[in-house]
DNA sequence: CCTCCACTGGAAACCTAGGCTC
DNA sequence: GAGCCTAGGTTTCCAGTGGAGG
């Protein structure tokens, strides 16, 4: 019997005897949302009672949520709007709350298709202007006498991109609305500074109140996952010095929670599929690898036609590279495709792109009397790159 | 110290797809 | 269907620039 026979033999053996190394794999998804959360009382609670106002049909204040990723932001604010939710029950106060993630919402006006979405209204995803889609909302929030908490999560991503416009309108939209009907808006951020671009009329409103997440300690990270562990896994079906090995590594970044849920889910599945009947360091280690192998598989999967191929373009220099010399590789390869190419200028900022998504670095040198250029080079290992690249069907003509 | 390369990156104009009103 | 609107991607234009070589 060779290994694979050997493999496949385990898995179907534990398929059969129904055992396997997971318990509930769903605990360790990045949406759950746990009945108990750890180390996060005080901000559950002051978030409760920030809320509270809308059990007897009151305007809660705006309140803003920050601190770093993975430090419980987003759970915080879905577990008490879910316990929100249930106690509304047991009173006559309708209301409905809304969570919209901007940085994958987009743009201004897809924040705004998603939020109405949210609310079972339609809106077009082109052709309205941004004030006509608000209009629209705020009229459904009017007819419906509907008391509404707007959770914008990654507002940060929506202020730098897009300045604080909607927020202001949001801010006012309370005149245009009748007595038995608001908008409250809890803003979600990773990054304090984000601030700063904030107009000082909408700073003061949306900062009423302010709670500050800080990053989980490695001790803390520990329970954290045995906790889920322990829910997600069958009884000794991972070590100890697994997760804390875990808890280590996301400790190490800045007590990144997710990263840490992350981590244990994935090691778990590659333990599972090598036919291994426990998670051990090894797989932790391996998981770390396929989490970034992931990340670049799916950031180049989902790049526009041009950016490919000036990713392509960059692939072919084995040295760091002046946008000059890229380009000329670009239009070369365009040439080849039969298709029109673009701009020095747009494909300076494609690169730019790329580099902002962390596929390539490029960072701006001079080199005096020889010109001043970004200087190119990949900054992910070429082969994942590759593999993805093969991924869209006109790019792999090109190979 | 000055020059001047090979761009950078801001700003505005332009194009396209789609929805609006009448 | 005409004539209007907007968002988003792109092109056009161009002033600005870090530093090696003179």
């Amino acid at each position: 019997m060779n290994d694979n026979e050997d493999t496949l033999d385990k898995i179907f053996e534990r398929a059969i005897k129904g055992k396997s190394i997971f318990k509930d794999r769903n605990t360790l998804r990045i949406e759950y949302v746990p009945d108990k959360l750890l180390f996060r009382d005080e901000q559950i609670t002051r978030l409760g009672q920030i809320l509270a106002p809308i059990l007897r049909g009151n305007k809660p204040s705006n309140a803003l949520l920050y601190g770093k990723t993975g430090t419980g932001k987003t759970v915080v604010a879905k577990y008490v709007m879910k316990k929100l939710s249930e106690k509304s029950k047991l009173t006559n106060v309708k209301f409905s709350f809304v969570y919209v993630n901007a940085r994958l919402a987009l743009t201004e006006y897809k924040i705004l298709v998603e939020f109405a979405r949210e609310l079972g209204m339609y809106i077009p995803f082109t052709g309205l202007s941004i004030s006509e889609a608000l209009d629209r909302i705020l009229i459904h929030l009017a007819n419906n006498h509907l008391k509404t908490i707007l959770i914008l999560d990654e507002i940060d991503f929506y202020v730098k991109n897009y300045g604080d416009n909607l927020l202001y309108e949001f801010m006012r939209s309370q005149e245009k609305l009748p007595s038995d009907s608001f908008i409250s808006l809890i803003g979600i951020s990773n990054d304090l500074k984000f601030k700063e671009f904030l107009d000082p009329r909408v700073l003061s409103s949306l900062s009423e109140e302010e709670i500050v997440f800080p990053p989980y300690t490695v001790e803390e990270l520990k329970v954290i996952l045995w906790e889920r562990a322990k829910l997600a896994f069958n009884e000794g079906a991972i070590t100890e010095s697994a997760i804390n090995l875990c808890a280590a590594l996301a400790g190490a970044e800045h007590g990144d929670a997710r990263r840490a849920v992350d981590l244990l889910r994935v090691a778990g599945e590659l333990a599972e599929r090598s036919g291994s009947n426990q998670v051990t360091d090894e797989h932790v280690k391996m998981a770390v690898k396929s989490i970034e192998k992931d990340r670049i598989y799916e950031a180049v999967r989902s790049l526009p036609l041009h950016a490919k191929i000036v990713l392509l373009s960059i692939l072919f220099f084995k040295e760091p590279e002046t946008t000059g010399k890229i380009y000329s590789k670009y239009v070369e390869l365009c040439k080849k495709l039969g298709i029109p190419e673009l701009t020095q200028r747009r494909v300076s900022s494609l690169i730019s792109e790329l580099d902002l998504l962390g596929l390539v670095s490029a960072p701006v040198i001079s080199k005096g009397r020889f010109g001043r250029s970004k200087r190119v080079k990949l900054a992910t290992p070429i082969l994942t790159i590759k593999e993805a690249l093969m991924e869209d069907d006109t790019i792999k003509l090109l190979f």
